[in-house]
RNA sequence: GGUGGGAUGCCCGAGUGGCUAAAGGGGGCAGACUGUAAAUCUGCUGGCUAGCGCCUACCGUGGUUCGAAUCCACGUCCCACCA
């Protein structure tokens, strides 16, 4: 494929891209590239937002390029500043190299590990010394470092920055140096880190990297970004039906946005949708469960993907139990003449955290027993075997008795 | 190093001696409604308890007081300005 074809396949959806003139002539070199794309091991499992990205590399992989995947365990050690501008506990060794091969395992669902280099940046960092570590910081001011958007917003809302937050995109950017980054890739929150990268290359008198930035995805609240510490995610490895509900319960709004990026619609496609829906030709459910179906099918097949979108009908739209229902099992010795208090009976399905939130729920009218409504906080429930329990829309479980 | 400000429930934030399990908002949960776990409206939102009630809780440790999130002392941490 000419580079020219590379080039306009590469740029899709991309927001900062610096610069397509510097990559176009990387590409007509007519090497394979080196494409650099750091993780964080401190959170290990990927969702939604992290595909984003690496969708992208898995199209530089296509293309012919090489995927140089780091894995910042010596940063994780040291602690980092995370999108929620709050300092993140320095790890262990053993839970970074645990996180490491968690976040390996899962990144190869969506890569072709063949065509991917995978590097622990600890590799270079212990043996650069203080010495070196000295000399990379000088290399760089303490103004310019300010200037990142999270930084001076710290600053004004008076939150501590640790010295060694002004240390980490320098050390990200020396990972580029390292492997020698013709690209590197992320979302649009690493653009000040990627283009300290490129400095830190030039002063290394390396050749600076490209740098190109994909939006975030937002997460299932449809406001903030996708984020595991917000809850508003959808893990890749999460069950076919929870990946589907939860993508389901996005606002109608972010559709758009996650066929993009999800699913490399074109903007076109994409205005096409919102002209049919205003114009009552599609129904947003309808092309909601088709978006929810497809990204399903990504990662757990088109099989899976069907059935799950069938059980979410079942269950949501028809009011009807899931075919899946845990158990508790009641030991006979807990049963007092045939029954037991519903709320112990709710603690100990775990549907219920604790006694007060149990009296609450049945309170609330939320809780069903065997079909029927719960109405006395007190109530004895009989116990044969069977029977199921419901707490609220979605909390199902099966009664056995032991 | 000096001066001043601050630390409250999951988060933000009000509260300056009893009426405070502690306003308000966010988040979460539930109910109604619906096109879904969307939107909207309403309610609930520390634990134990049949119930009276009890326990735990406002950075930590002591103290003052009949009584402290609120006052005092010391400590820890954070911020700002000055140097």
């Amino acid at each position: 494929m000419s580079p020219e074809q590379q080039l306009e396949l590469l740029r899709a959806h991309c927001v900062d891209f610096v610069s397509e003139e510097e990559l176009l002539a990387k590409l007509r070199t007519g090497r394979s590239l080196r494409i650099k794309y750091g993780a964080d091991p401190s959170a290990p499992d990927l969702h939604l937002g992290h595909t984003v990205p690496i969708r992208r590399l898995r199209l530089f992989q296509e293309l012919g390029h090489t995927v140089v995947f780091i894995i910042g365990d010596f940063t994780g050690r040291i602690g980092d500043p995370s999108g929620k501008s709050k300092t993140r506990p320095m790890l262990t060794q053993e839970q970074v190299e645990a996180n490491a091969r968690t976040y390996a395992a899962q990144v190869g669902r969506l890569l072709d590990m063949e065509r991917c280099e995978l590097h622990y940046n600890s590799t270079w960092f212990e043996t650069l010394g203080v010495d070196g570590l000295l000399r990379l910081a000088s290399r760089y001011t303490v103004a310019r470092m300010l200037e990142r958007d999270d930084f001076s917003l710290r600053m004004d809302a008076q939150e501590p920055i640790a010295v060694v937050e002004l240390l980490y995109p320098l050390i990200q950017a020396y990972d580029s140096v390292a492997v020698r980054a013709d690209v590197e890739l992320g979302g649009t929150d690493q653009l000040f880190n990627f283009l300290v990268g490129r400095d830190i290359m030039r002063a290394y008198d390396l050749e600076p990297q490209v740098v190109m930035t994909w939006p975030l995805l937002v997460g299932l609240d449809g406001v903030e970004k996708m984020s595991k510490s917000l809850g508003n995610y959808v893990g890749i490895t999460d069950p076919p039906t929870e990946m589907f509900g939860k993508l389901m319960s996005i606002p109608d709004n972010v559709m758009g946005m996650y066929y993009q990026l999800l699913l490399d619609w074109t903007p076109a496609q994409e205005a096409q949708m919102r002209a049919d829906i205003a114009a009552g030709r599609a129904h947003p459910r309808e092309l909601k469960a088709q978006l929810a179906e497809a990204v399903v099918g990504i990662y757990h097949g088109a099989q899976a993907a069907q059935a799950a979108r069938a059980e979410f009908d079942r269950v949501f739209a028809q009011h009807q139990l899931p075919t899946d229902i845990p158990e508790v099992r009641v030991p006979a010795e807990e049963l007092n003449e045939g029954g037991i208090w519903i709320v112990k009976l709710m603690t100990m399905a775990r549907l219920v955290p604790s006694n007060s939130e149990g009296r609450r729920q049945v309170r609330q009218k939320a809780v069903t027993y065997d079909g029927e409504l719960v109405q006395d906080e007190m109530a004895q429930v009989p116990v044969k075997g069977g029977e199921v329990l419901q707490v609220g829309k979605r909390r199902f479980c099966r009664v056995v008795v032991d």
